[in-house]
DNA sequence: CGACTGCTTGATGTTGCTCAACGTGCGTGG
DNA sequence: CCACGCACGTTGAGCAACATCAAGCAGTCG
């Protein structure tokens, strides 16, 4: 799993310090700076499984994760992580134990950071605590929103809303490649492949959108908006 | 909807001193004392609508209540709230707005505390943020067996677990009188209110449960427990 | 007593899953 | 180099799960 271990660069000057990262001191960017270890993956290789202890914060540096909680047979895919974007479960104030597993969807790469001087700097620090909490709550607002799309819309919307997900916040453009597959396409609106397969099909005869191999893009955004509005 | 406020007690006698406000010293306490204001619901009256601001931090301290996503039609019951418990939306620390409704079940009574003067508590004081961080990672937890249980089990195995949830979290007794109506548990349950019915019906069929009315009692713990990991 | 609300049950239609078959590209080993 | 297996993508048919609709019933409140 872990290819090459490197020191490349430096927290002081690596573009991770946006974000929360912005309240801290330059000290206590050298403190997790120092606690810090670098790791290459492979798409499709593991980060960390649910269940196992949690002893990193992992900060995605290059390429595209995957969250995911691995359910009865299949897996529901939580969110998408891409550069730079950290990723903490809520396991790190319980018990120390990963409540979904993570792994690389692209080649990717990832700072680890002990969860100890994590936690020491949120006591020290409270703007650090303040941007953490903050983040967490986002995070809940976003898991509110999949949740009422997942349990109240039917198929149509929930692909619409995951293919909003994808172009505006995950690639960012509007015709974009993807770079993951179907089946992450069906975990993520949680249904089946085949189902999933079915709807774009239907998009795409529709002229909602173009579909060719991997690359997709939205033709008509007003009317893929109602979909997802509709339900 | 607000019928009569009191200042009855004082939070250093209160048993809402327990859980999270165990690590506030005496002054801090005394702090939540004078920004503190109780009120009393009528049961099925709003204590806040999802989308109003947040100006408070509540904590129930009598009765029963619900936190519930008003989505396409619909409802989603979040989780029951007893005493002493408390209802922080992720929306303090990004909007100050509620991303989800509440409402009293039961006759409530519930005190509200200034937003600010939380946040400034859990900048002062290190071991209250933890707490408060432990805290939010719980009903993290807690949402993540919710999610999984609504999106992959079917309606047997969500009854199950609000069967579950109900005599195991809430009325914490096997035969215990449900508060709650039938619609309420569809919405905790995320089915029609008439299939959480008819499982309920089969369920009572087949020697699993007894129901009187909204007394229940568990008979066949152990099938249960299977219907519920089974899916 | 009538209107109303919540509960219950049956009939009916739709949604979405499963299974099975087939195509396609890709890597592997002979 | 080709043959093969394998993973992924695609499509269709059948079926189970679930929602919706409609009707009836009991309790309650004015």
């Amino acid at each position: 799993m872990i290819n090459k271990i490197q020191h490349s660069t430096n927290c002081g000057d690596c573009n991770c310090k946006t974000s929360i990262f912005k309240s801290l001191h330059p000290f206590e960017l050298e403190l997790i700076n120092q606690a810090r270890v670098q790791v290459n993956y492979k798409a499709g290789e593991i980060i960390f499984k649910q269940g196992t202890p949690s002893p990193h914060f992992v900060c995605v540096t290059s390429g595209l994760a995957k969250i995911y909680i691995e359910g009865y047979g299949k897996n529901l895919i939580l969110a998408l992580v891409k550069p730079v974007d950290y990723i903490f479960g809520p396991g790190i104030y319980v018990d120390n134990r990963h409540y979904y597993s993570a792994s690389a969807v692209e080649d990717s790469s990832a700072c680890l950071v002990d969860v100890n001087i994590f936690k020491k700097l949120i006591r020290e620090n409270p703007d650090f605590a303040d941007e953490f909490i903050k983040r967490v709550s986002l995070q809940s607002i976003f898991n509110f929103d999949q949740v009422i799309s997942l349990t109240q819309k039917q198929m149509h919307g929930r692909i619409a809303d995951v293919i909003f997900y994808l172009a505006e916040k995950i690639y960012c453009q509007n015709p974009f490649v993807m770079t993951i597959s179907r089946q992450d396409l069906a975990d993520l609106s949680g249904m089946s492949k085949e189902s999933a397969i079915r709807i774009l099909k239907e998009f795409r005869e529709e002229g909602i959108l173009s579909l060719q191999g991997n690359t997709l893009e939205i033709l008509n955004i007003k009317q893929l908006r109602q979909i997802s509005e509709t339900g």
